[in-house]
DNA sequence: ACGAAAACCGATAAGCAATCGGTTTTATAA
DNA sequence: TTATAAAACCGATTGCTTATCGGTTTTCGT
């Protein structure tokens, strides 16, 4: 999954201000970048035809709003550059992790180590509230 | 950066067999792919510009080498595709991981937390060396 | 210095984002 | 209900990048 600038604008935008119409984020891209309002448009379009976005119609426009969080984004595309180096049968997650980790320091390391608890924790949650 | 399928792999036969000439890297990519040998000549030559593969002439033909591990261009690429969304401040490696770390299981967890212990012994390491 | 081998150049095709003008559709207000 | 203004949609164009190779130039060894 490969996106343009302009898309990647749009999509920060209406993570950061949800139901919006082409209009609105033409006006608020304004600041960082130069485009006609057809433009705008257009990378609304290819991002709804991609899945990112959906839409609802309100009045004449369309309200658009971002279809995956930020975080899931993100994840998808660390898998996506992951996985073409990665065999089948190696996590590709776990994998990209190792990769990654090289680079961190002692503190990105005890961050990490929490950011794994809490997860840890939110698994324990999930599973107590599937057992009912 | 973006890497073509052709590149990717052409690097990953890199990796498996370093200093081979371009005759030998389509000879081998003929498994896998049809293409000329001067397709791969090209791939190559564009690896090389990139900056992601080394040369060294060996009689009439370059032998080339990968420049960077793979684990490297891996956080490379997740570096490259995770800064577009993280802001400035934010530490875009752990926060990256901690996009992914939702899709994880407990056995990933635990062998990530691994990883980060390994990690830790690696840095200490590194620190009494310096210490002389 | 000759000839084969390899590198390099240049042209072409294909795919995709960005661009935006112009046309069609559509919601509302008269 | 129909006119009209607003927005969606369509299509063409540009620019960028990889893949593709044929053909030419360079280069090394004999």
């Amino acid at each position: 999954m490969f996106l343009g600038e302009l898309e990647k604008q749009v999509l920060q935008y209406l993570w950061s201000s949800p139901n919006v119409d082409a209009k609105q984020v033409h006006a608020a891209l304004a600041k960082q970048r130069d485009s006609s309002p057809n433009t705008v448009q257009s990378a609304l379009e290819r991002l709804f035809k991609k899945g990112l976005l959906s839409r609802e119609k309100q009045g004449h426009a369309y309200l658009y709003r971002a279809k995956i969080k930020r975080e899931e984004l993100i994840a998808k595309l660390i898998d996506s550059v992951a996985s073409d180096f990665i065999s089948q049968g190696e996590n590709s997650l776990v994998a990209a992790f190792s990769s990654v980790s090289s680079d961190m320091d002692e503190g990105q390391l005890d961050q990490l180590e929490k950011l794994i608890e809490i997860q840890r924790s939110q698994l324990k949650q999930s599973k107590s509230n599937a057992d009912k």
